[in-house]
DNA sequence: GTCTATAATATGATAGAC
DNA sequence: GTCTATCATATTATAGAC
């Protein structure tokens, strides 16, 4: 596959037709499973029960098709989280809860949009795969999402003004690592806990994640007993 | 490639061949950068510098080799890990110094690994594709990678007796999300944190996550003034 | 717009000379 | 043991009928 891909000649031909957006769909769940250059366009095809020729027509290119996908996902996460965002900035509490609402804002979206019942269990290791092996523009894309957690950074050092921005940098990094380890390597997750966890709980999973950034996991005897400074 | 791939018809030749090793770690600086479906044997064997057919000579198919590249990294990863944990056995002091001490040696090993010369930058990128993408025989070794953390858990337990499986469960998972995040998503923290990382700085970065995962990052103030009840 | 058929290419595995 | 040459197959992209 040539760098300068082929896009489609003329302008993408129609944005919104029945057979583009089940080959999105079909494509989506495909790569849920396996990687991105196991699955072909014959698969998708097959899968969203249309020709082959159809995925060139609609999006130039299996690099377009992933494209596609991308630009549809990112952006509407994205979204999700900076209202989540905005809410806290009305937030009445002490400082210390709008911290976690902060939190709560940036691992919410990810984990509900998870559950979605169109794309449950497919969408997390999706954007894995596009990330680690996605075509190059798609992994363009998925860095810009670092980008876009600028308004997130703001806001804990505004909450936070006793961090730098290098100590501030490092604590969302591992923030957004939690993040993740609730999405993926759930397989790990069931074995330590002895198969002990309800994916569908999504508020306990959220706390449980927030807690844990807040607090910590191993450095204290009972949490309850534990005086932590107040803010 | 189908299930039932092919083996060494009879034993693998010669189990330390010249060829041998300088394919195998060209492979594992090819497969750093690219999918295990984006280089092939062909680009294995011209970056070795030996010819196509010592692949399937030596390893019987690409994924025959695949296995062999996880056959020398993985147990001498865990071997590492579990001889830092004999030591904490022998460790005077508080509890709370114990625990730290295990976690030091979870999350040690595995970054001084990936910042040996002969693997730098390599190794992690290489351990994700493979838990992704690899050959079937290859994730089950990697998902054998949980089982072998049975002691870490045992330790904590001990350490921990306030709290039951399920939750120490989850705290070890999000301590290996932790641990993850040192040598993943490396763009991302330096990014986050304005360019301000140095990864030969390995004690510091381990430092900085096992304080973190043991008071977490966003809860208190003033670290030095959080009195944490001493265990 | 959607299909089928085909082209052009890349891959993993193998055969056989040396 | 190592090479080169070849096989059988799978891939994406395209051409052209309808």
């Amino acid at each position: 596959m040539i760098e300068e891909a082929r896009r489609p000649r003329g302008r993408p031909p129609s944005d919104n037709c029945e057979t583009r957006e089940v080959l999105l769909e079909a494509a989506q769940r495909l790569f849920a499973h396996r990687n991105f250059m196991q699955v072909g366009i014959r698969d998708i095809a097959e899968a969203a029960g249309v020709s082959v020729g159809s995925i060139n027509y609609h999006f130039g290119s299996k690099d377009g098709l992933l494209e596609a996908l991308c630009d549809r996902i990112t952006p509407a996460l994205l979204e999700e989280r900076l209202i989540q965002l905005q809410w806290v900035q009305r937030l009445e509490g002490t400082r210390y809860d709008r911290i976690k609402a902060v939190l709560h804002a940036l691992i919410e979206p990810v984990l509900r949009w998870n559950r979605r019942p169109e794309t449950r269990m497919f969408f997390t290791p999706f954007l894995a795969r596009m990330r680690l092996d996605g075509p190059a523009r798609v992994r363009e894309m998925m860095k810009m999402e670092v980008a876009s957690l600028r308004p997130f950074h703001e806001a804990l050092r505004e909450l936070m003004p006793h961090l730098n921005d290098v100590e501030l940098g490092w604590r969302l990094h591992f923030a957004l690592a939690v993040e993740h380890s609730l999405t993926s390597e759930t397989e790990r997750l069931m074995t330590l806990t002895g198969g002990e966890v309800d994916f569908d709980e999504v508020d306990r999973m959220v706390e449980r994640a927030v807690d844990f950034l807040m607090y910590g996991g191993f450095g204290e005897v009972d949490r309850a007993e534990t005086p932590f400074k107040k803010l």
